[in-house]
DNA sequence: CTGAAAGCGCTAACAC
DNA sequence: GTGTTAGCGCTTTCAG
């Protein structure tokens, strides 16, 4: 065994008593044969020293690489997380390894994450940011959409999450478009809580720049509309995308009706749960009973909010499908296509 | 520009009008000097170029990877995830990409996934993984200890979270234990809840086979012990390490004291936050209410359930920090030091 | 079937 | 300062 440092495939080669190539061949699939004799005595001696091939060297000699990029707003994230998941499983059955990269949300850092994410060379990128509207891929004045085009040219296969709205994906050629259909899916929760019997809502709209948070607005407010509700202008207050971003926007719309300038609608849809579930907070802390004095409807469905108290109205997103299908997508095993969310709808809502 | 497939450093060099070293001289750090000029005309053409270094020649040359492999249990699980988020912020901070491999929970995956990581020779890699009791780093009849044995022979730092209880990072040489303690935090909290007035407990074991999970359990009992109070020993009800087990637990405990065989505590100690939520869930499904007619406290403080009502008393474990701190062990740029808890008592328990 | 040898893209002595 | 030239560990023609 040598000293230090990885055993390599010349150590097998000597060890078995054949030559380079034919170790190469017996270990790591090749279309030609090998004596099964060979095999086995290369085999028997990369056991022995514990041989495991350097992908690296591998990667450089094939000219191709067994990783997939999977770049992600944040891990912690929920929403994200279970994508991961998804990716990861679809990657493994394909026998590739994932590398996972965060933007930490900044549009600026994008680029520079990018620019690492080439050097890997994948042989597959899936980008599970959140996108700012207009910006398509080139954002925060660094060019992504280069970058994502470098990475194409240099063979990468590359799908981008993409919410209906999102031009992104049509920006920049060779990249697959998962497109996740927000708008119809907040529409269908629209027509959903009407015929439940609200009739007067809120929404608390988050980043109104993303384009995830605008498609879900834009889908909830159409819905509305084609039963005949308006949603008042002043009645879609932004906010950031996270939990506190919605207890934020729940406070404000209370403080607004406790100054008497302003009725509390019978309920409030967040285009996230993550900030439903903040502005179940905010109501509750001012003695209102989420759920019957005002109703909360979130999107997304994430699993660990499941037992939140009320049970949040939602739309179900199949995450994890939806990580699995981008890299199958990305990997050219899939055709392209959209994935509905379905309307949920449970006790936050039920009046 | 070349056809297709990457641009090459020779393609930089020759646009630019210097040998293949200048260029890597002036693009990739070097101790050599270049004169300024050059740097600028090789610049200039990678830049025209697109020119992104390929990582994988990089290391074969080197001989050294920019790679850290993180090896989770499941990227889905809040508590994973967070753990995630930090190291990648650590691994970031240090140049370093990291890949996620994930072993499904299954001890038996674990040795192979252990050697698809060994074949990135990665800088070093941190394993959180749920282990199991007696296992070591040697489990499902695999040898996950020889893989982690050779990726430190390989030169790989490796660091791994273990519980107190654990004997794995003792197993392995070369592999640093980042150790949380569970034990002591357990019984921090049992202490807290006695002061808290609760006499009477009963416990939600998790699979009593994951160390974790055992260091818990033992350190909850160890503190009740250390205030005069017993939990019998059918009071500790084992299950799956899920919200679903916390669940089912639950109900167990619940039907039990239907029967009027055995008489409810007031106060239940789930090993998990997950779990705790499960429980939460079976007690209110029986017309009781949770922090009242029961309490419940949970692990872990994970920030997704922090809006569940009654809030969770339990030991908040700083996820992310442990993650950055993994991995700054491993690289050895931090020395050995183990995690505390904080017990958080909150109205779940408040009686 | 097997081996010798030419790369893959890049770095690092070693000259000039 | 800059260029030449060996490798790094592996795959893959191209001859045997």
């Amino acid at each position: 065994m040598p000293e230090r440092g990885a055993v390599t495939l010349a150590d097998v080669a000597r060890l078995a008593g054949v030559s380079l190539a034919t170790a190469s061949r017996a270990l790591n699939g090749s279309t030609r044969k090998v004596r099964p004799e060979s095999v086995d005595r290369v085999q028997a001696a990369a056991l022995e020293l514990r041989y495991t091939a350097n992908v690296q060297a591998q990667a450089v000699a094939r000219g191709t690489t067994t990783t997939l990029a999977l770049v992600v707003g944040d891990i912690a994230d929920p929403y994200f997380a279970a994508i991961a998941a998804g990716a990861i499983r679809a990657a493994d059955d394909a026998g590739l390894v994932v590398t996972i990269t965060s933007t930490g949300g900044d549009p600026a850092r994008e680029a520079a994450v990018l620019g690492v994410v080439a050097g890997l060379r994948p042989r597959a990128v899936v980008l599970a940011v959140s996108r700012r509207l207009g910006a398509g891929l080139t954002s925060g004045g660094s060019d992504s959409a280069a970058a994502v085009g470098a990475l194409v040219a240099a063979g990468a296969g590359v799908s981008a999450l993409v919410s209906d709205l999102d031009g992104a994906a049509a920006g920049v050629p060779g990249v697959h478009g998962v497109v996740i259909r927000n708008l119809s899916g907040a529409a269908a929760l629209a027509g959903a809580l009407v015929e439940q019997g609200h009739d007067s809502f809120a929404v608390l709209s988050g980043d109104p720049d993303l384009v995830t948070a605008h498609a879900r607005v834009e889908g909830f407010v159409a819905g509305l509309a084609a039963h005949g509700i308006r949603v008042p202008d002043d009645s879609v207050v932004p906010s950031a995308f996270t939990r506190d971003g919605g207890y934020q926007a729940m406070v404000t719309l209370l403080d607004r009706a406790a100054a008497g300038s302003w009725v509390l609608p019978r309920c409030v849809f967040a285009v996230t749960d993550l900030m439903a579930v903040g502005a179940v907070a905010a109501i509750r802390e001012r003695g209102l009973v989420p759920g019957v004095d005002v109703g909360v409807a979130g999107f997304d469905d994430v699993q660990m909010l499941a037992d939140v108290v009320p049970a949040l109205s939602t739309v179900r997103l199949p995450l994890e499908e939806i990580g699995e299908r981008a890299v199958r997508r990305a990997l050219g095993l899939e055709a392209d296509g959209a994935i509905d969310g379905e309307v949920v709808l449970r006790a936050s809502t039920a009046r």
